[in-house]
RNA sequence: ACCGCGGUAGGUUAAUGGUAGACCACUAGGCUGUGGCCCUGGGAGUGUGGGUUCGAUUCCCGCCCGCGGUCCCA
């Protein structure tokens, strides 16, 4: 009764290492383009959401009350903590940051979206040079690369584009509702996106998806783009559902999956909204949880490098071996004389542990120990000395 | 949020309105000299609360969790 899981959260055992080493893999590969990493607290004021995206949001958000009745969340993403963070800070521009972790949303559990899960972002503060949008693209299309996927497509688009189109034939009022739609053409079918254009009297954004002309501020970006040997596709259909877009936005779809894989824009005027100051802004984040699935399918468990120190009859001595190891950095198990040998390898073949060092009294007359290499099926007398190097040079 | 389906040890599953059983895994010993073994034991389960019943894991209802779909998705 007590022993199951809040709604949409999991547990991580088997899958906890690769996780980690996906995580490890994204902030070293975002580092590579001068981002640094910055933190802020998982819980804000409820207040922070309201002003961006208005009352309705706390039905979205984990909310609470602390023990002073002050209305709090947990932060249903790092954007705006990033930006109240970075807002006062006086550094050269621009300013570029990572972060990744864990955020909360109080949604609808299904197939690979829970409510609990991680996200991982960058983040280009105060330049409005689009070469900052294509490097943040270049950014994400590389981390992609490096941690095994390279089967997507890079959409990009603007909200500048509908903005302006939208203005001109008088449609703006409605232009939350009309970029919904176009956001489902894909999903529903233009069929039946057309029948709801056609029924709010907005048949003309159909032609307009047709149009393919560029906009200025996309024009600059595919440039960089294209100097930087980045493949893309101009695609109106991409809006993001976010609101706080306001120029150009992209998605990486993944071929396969036929999903969103990574996301972002630029958001210019989201600062001055929520806290009163200009800051340009543009970034990105890759749906953590949706890559590591990709990734999970693709990971074979292999023997790790680390070692097992077996004693029979020698804990003493065991002991010694197994700390000098440690010392060196060698990850290592030991196990003393009470359990039997043959256990002990047993033990180390299902933790895929790779090396067992046997240590006893045959050997240790002779000043050695006996290897044996589980991965390779083979065993050796090597000297106590040379047993170390031996190890650290594998 | 709504509709549909489901839930038996850690995992895979069997059975029944009347004693919940198996395999794998775990654990102890056999076992102080060698591999995904072997032998003998052991712990551990009907998601949860209520109802019907002499008796419910089984039938009924609420809740929880999961899966699929619709809505939504910063």
């Amino acid at each position: 009764m007590n022993d199951q899981r809040v709604k949409g959260t999991r547990d991580f055992i088997q899958d906890a290492l690769l996780r980690e080493n996906l995580i490890d893999k994204i902030k070293e590969s975002y580092s590579l383009f001068g981002f640094k990493p910055i933190i802020t607290p998982s819980i804000e004021y409820l207040s922070l959401y309201k002003n961006k995206a208005g009352e309705e949001i706390e039905n979205q958000l984990y909310s609470f009350e602390d023990k002073k009745g002050e209305k709090l969340v947990l932060r249903p993403e790092h954007t705006l903590s990033k930006l109240r963070a970075v807002n006062s800070l006086q550094l050269p521009k621009p300013m570029k940051f990572y972060s990744i972790g864990n955020v909360w949303r109080y949604e609808d559990v299904s197939k690979g979206r829970y409510r609990e899960f991680i996200q991982a972002d960058i983040d280009t503060y105060g330049s409005e040079d689009p070469f900052f949008d294509a490097e943040i693209i270049q950014c994400i299309d590389f981390t992609l690369r490096k941690i095994g996927i390279n089967d997507y497509t890079i959409n990009i688009s603007s909200r500048k584009i509908w903005d302006e189109f939208l203005e001109k034939v008088n449609l703006k009022d409605k232009e939350k509702e009309i970029l919904r739609l176009i956001d489902k053409i894909d999903k529903v079918g233009e069929e039946n996106v057309k029948l709801e254009l056609e029924r709010m009297n907005a048949l003309s954004v159909l032609e307009f998806l047709e149009n393919k002309e560029i906009s200025k501020d996309l024009l600059k970006l595919f440039e960089h783009l294209d100097k930087l040997k980045i493949n893309y596709v101009f695609n109106k259909k991409i809006v993001r559902g976010l609101d706080y877009y306001d120029s150009f936005v992209f998605e990486f779809i993944s071929n396969d999956l036929k999903m969103s894989i990574a996301g972002g824009g630029r958001y210019d005027s989201l600062s001055k909204k929520v806290f009163g100051k200009e800051l340009s802004a543009t970034g990105g984040s890759i749906g953590f949880e949706r890559v590591f699935e990709l990734i999970k399918s693709k990971y074979k468990e292999e023997f790790s490098d680390q070692v097992c120190v077996i004693s029979v009859g020698e804990d003493k001595e065991a002991i010694e071996i197994a700390n000098e190891l440690r010392l060196n950095s060698i990850r290592t198990n030991l196990f003393l004389s009470e359990t039997n040998l043959s256990k002990a390898i047993d033990y180390c073949n299902k933790n895929m542990i790779r090396f067992a060092v046997i240590v006893g009294r045959r050997e240790l007359s002779e000043g050695t120990v006996k290897l044996k290499d589980l991965k390779e099926s083979k065993e050796m007398n090597i000297k106590k000395s040379e047993l170390l190097n031996f190890l650290l040079s594998k």
